[in-house]
DNA sequence: CTGAAAGCGCTTACAG
DNA sequence: CTGAAAGCGCTTACAG
């Protein structure tokens, strides 16, 4: 049903292999006439190269593998959309395989492997403890990775989330805040310990510190905002200020606030991270930390394109974030 | 660097063809023992079929193409991601290709044609009106959408969009609502045609007719769903309540509702579509109707998976949609 | 039970 | 400027 090159060559009458230079765009190979009369064939006839065959013989599928954990969530799916048209951008096809809870990662990664794709991207930070998902990933396949892959060895893109936690607690310092509580991600993850850290250094640094009993674990979602909130201010009844670790739980955590009869930011502020596209249009609007990760998506598939073409790339790649100041946050009361 | 069915069969003293058999699992071909042998000789040396290879002479690549148009909005990257789970699950990889306002539809398309997908699955409500698309997947492959292909010709799954335009109206009878208003998705879309009949049908049947200027148009944004509501309330003061077409737009809606001092349900009462994962947790909890996301990923990807396989499967695939009662909704005030 | 041939659709040196 | 050979890594009849 296909057409083959054989099939545009005897159509022009030359051999396959004249017709395979041609449309590969070998320039003076053949004369303008011939050159002229394949090119109509191939397009009269509909042929549309078969990559399998191509792949086969450059030993190059010009596919990228894609190892996602969970993009049903926004921030997972902005990530692999926007790698997906970078490498489409340069030619590359994308592969999708989700890792979850009942699939082996070292299965999605060896199915990634039998399409020979040409590097893989990335983007599980639930797999980051993983062993077996860095020793399936530490081959001679080019990787790029938003998250940790355990044993290391994977050139790693993401951004600062010191930085995160240092700029939501000076933030919310300078608006006055003293008794300050947190909702934070799965204590395992790589990202919640270092915005841990940059959140307890600067309110330490402040002569604030943060006792234990403020922060409240949750896991990433609405329920968990929600539920981690009402159990922080069951406990710290005087607090005046929250910082959450994700705009999905922030709109968990603005339930539960609302359910105590607390006005945002009158009686307690919050402020966030992430800044999802519904951020600015809660009631009241979050102020948030952005972070870049639509440009994380085409930077990690730039880096892993650019390894793949045989470039040097870093081991450690860094976006900036952003303090997005909107009405969630504001003095404290009385204060 | 990847080792090959050669390098398998010289480490276990057989011929190439052999070991593939065996490492096809073609039972009875070869003594228990020399079959132990390939088998370990495999594993020892790590062998990973090459599927562009096999895909080659099999005249099968064991991949479906999918082709959407926006997903970093939640509904399609939920049924991407769904639809990629099932093909997963019947051992099939999911080729991505996103089509948007600067890519041309048919070279989406035709890439995803070079790598001889299987069939393929699209996801492209935008483009429902292209010619071209239509003129593109009117091929030989199996083709299953979930939106209308322009001219026709491919099987589409989705929900009862009239139902859930009438179960909005409904419910809102019900509770007693006579005055109410509309914000819409784009004119154009069938999706909206549909809601709107619905919709419309139920209202003018109560004796309730809904006339123009309360319908609001708007772009399926939180920034179109927040600007469409204030237009609306501006020409209605006296409404009472709101039917919006997404989830996304109606967390627009209750922030232009609560800047006019609006409380919901008190003042005004709001139903929306889609059930998102946040629904439940906006201030207050939407009433909305849940149109499944996820079930159509799935549904789509195994009718295509059949329709590959050889069956033959329906034109047209409803799945039904079910009005979910939260706290957005109530009499209207005085009623 | 095992092997050798043919061929999937291409690209890439190598001749002429 | 054009063609013929070799080969990418497999599977599938077909022999033996």
């Amino acid at each position: 049903m296909y057409v083959s090159l054989r099939d545009v060559a005897a159509r022009s009458g030359v051999s396959f292999q004249t017709a395979s230079k041609v449309l590969n765009g070998r320039s003076g190979v053949v004369s303008p006439s011939t050159r002229e009369r394949i090119l109509q064939a191939a397009s009269e006839l509909g042929y549309v190269p078969n990559a399998m065959a191509r792949g086969l013989v450059r030993r190059a599928s010009v596919t990228v593998g894609v190892l996602a954990d969970d993009y049903s969530d926004l921030a997972v799916s902005q990530f692999v959309l926007a790698a997906q048209r970078a490498a489409a951008g340069r030619g590359h096809g994308a592969l999708i395989s989700s890792v979850h809870a009942n699939v082996d990662a070292e299965l999605a990664v060896r199915k990634l492997l039998e399409y020979r794709v040409d590097g893989i991207l990335v983007a599980a930070p639930s797999l980051e403890n993983e062993p077996g998902l860095g020793t399936a990933l530490r081959g001679a396949l080019p990787v790029v990775s938003i998250n940790r892959i355990h044993g290391g060895g994977v050139p790693t893109i993401g951004s600062d989330h010191a930085v995160t936690g240092t700029l939501a607690a000076e933030h919310l310092l300078g608006l006055g805040h003293r008794r300050i509580g947190t909702v934070i991600g799965p204590r395992g993850r790589r990202v919640v310990l270092s915005r841990m850290r940059g959140f307890r250094g600067a309110l330490r640094d402040a002569g604030h510190p943060i006792p234990a009993r403020r922060v409240t674990e949750a896991d990433w979602t609405h329920e968990g905002g929600w539920a981690a909130t009402h159990r922080l201010l069951d406990a710290n009844p005087a607090i005046t200020a929250v910082f959450v670790h994700a705009d999905v739980m922030a709109v968990g955590a603005l339930k539960a606030l609302a359910e105590r009869g607390l006005r945002v930011p009158d009686h307690c502020s919050l402020v966030s991270c992430d800044d999802l596209s519904f951020a600015g249009y809660l009631v009241p609007p979050l102020t948030t930390v952005r972070i870049p990760f639509q440009e994380t998506g085409e930077r990690a598939a730039t880096l892993l394109l650019d390894r793949i073409g045989g470039q040097s790339i870093p081991a450690r790649n860094l976006l900036p974030v952003e303090l997005i100041v909107r009405e969630s946050t504001g003095p404290p009361p009385g204060g």
